[in-house]
DNA sequence: GTTAAATAGGACTATTTTAAGCCTATTGCC
DNA sequence: GGCAATAGGCTTAAAATAGTCCTATTTAAC
């Protein structure tokens, strides 16, 4: 229960990486996954996500890659969670109701629902910008 | 990403069943499983999970069945998580650092750490007692 | 003391989700 | 045009979750 997947980590490695190493530059998806330590095709997807919401923008073509599409200021941990494995459900009735047997008899979806926000509350409170700083490489 | 598991929801609707429609009774698994709605078989593994813990006691034989282990003061929503899925790891290298294969150059280990605290912070923050309260049944 | 109703739990199977890989466009510098 | 890159669809592999089945044990009732 409750664990992060490893795409959304490959994203927020990246999102790191792009922030410290490759500032002003464009980056190749060849160069990221060999410095961080992961799959190419995988990391790939991964940018691919985090640039259809705009955390990074893409060159394409020779020369091309990836670099940052906001200031770290303005990414949070949540930004990243959302762009890779898309709205956070903690309930499956959050899909869509039918998929519960008892969702019309369940009396906890009220609190469930408020424990999302709140987890989701955390991830927003951090930016990449204060999650570089805490970290002090 | 962040789904709570089924079996975990099992536990929590068969605590606070006992807690509002058991007191001072033992119920059976099969009871619960027809009000609630759920599948019999499965309920009972998580009531067994439940016993391990201490959350809810047990009768064996005929007659038998389950009452709650502890007041609703001291069962918290974590404690019902932890008995059922055991100890929380939001990151892999949590159960073993091999299951990462970028541990020993990982920065961001520990604020992932912290994350997970935090959101355990969350779960502990809730009692049975005072979610049957939020519940207002 | 036999029976029946219950928990205890091991072992297995099915389903779903996650992770990864493969392959074919398309883009755009040289 | 050739090559190095992103874009993305499709398939496969692995792992986690969900659910079932079966057998043992316990104990109240008869
Ligand atoms: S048990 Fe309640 S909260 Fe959980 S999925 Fe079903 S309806 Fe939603
Ligand atoms: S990337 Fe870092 S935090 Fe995530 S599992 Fe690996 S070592 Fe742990």
């Amino acid at each position: 229960m409750l664990q992060v997947s490893r795409k959304f980590e490959y994203g927020l490695h990246a999102v790191t990486y792009l922030a410290t190493k490759g500032l002003g530059r464009v980056v190749t998806v060849k160069e990221m996954a060999d410095e961080i330590g992961f799959s190419q095709e995988f990391l790939s997807k991964a940018m691919q996500s985090l640039k259809r919401a705009g955390i990074a923008a893409s060159v394409q073509g020779v020369k091309g890659g990836y670099r940052l599409g906001k200031a770290t200021e303005e990414i949070t941990v949540a930004d990243i969670a959302i762009a890779i494995e898309g709205e956070p459900h903690l309930v499956r009735c959050g899909v869509k109701a039918d998929r519960c047997e008892i969702f019309s008899s369940c009396h906890h979806r009220g609190y469930m629902n408020i424990l999302q926000h709140k987890i989701q509350g955390l991830l927003n409170a951090t930016t990449i910008h204060t999650l570089l700083k805490e970290i002090e490489r």
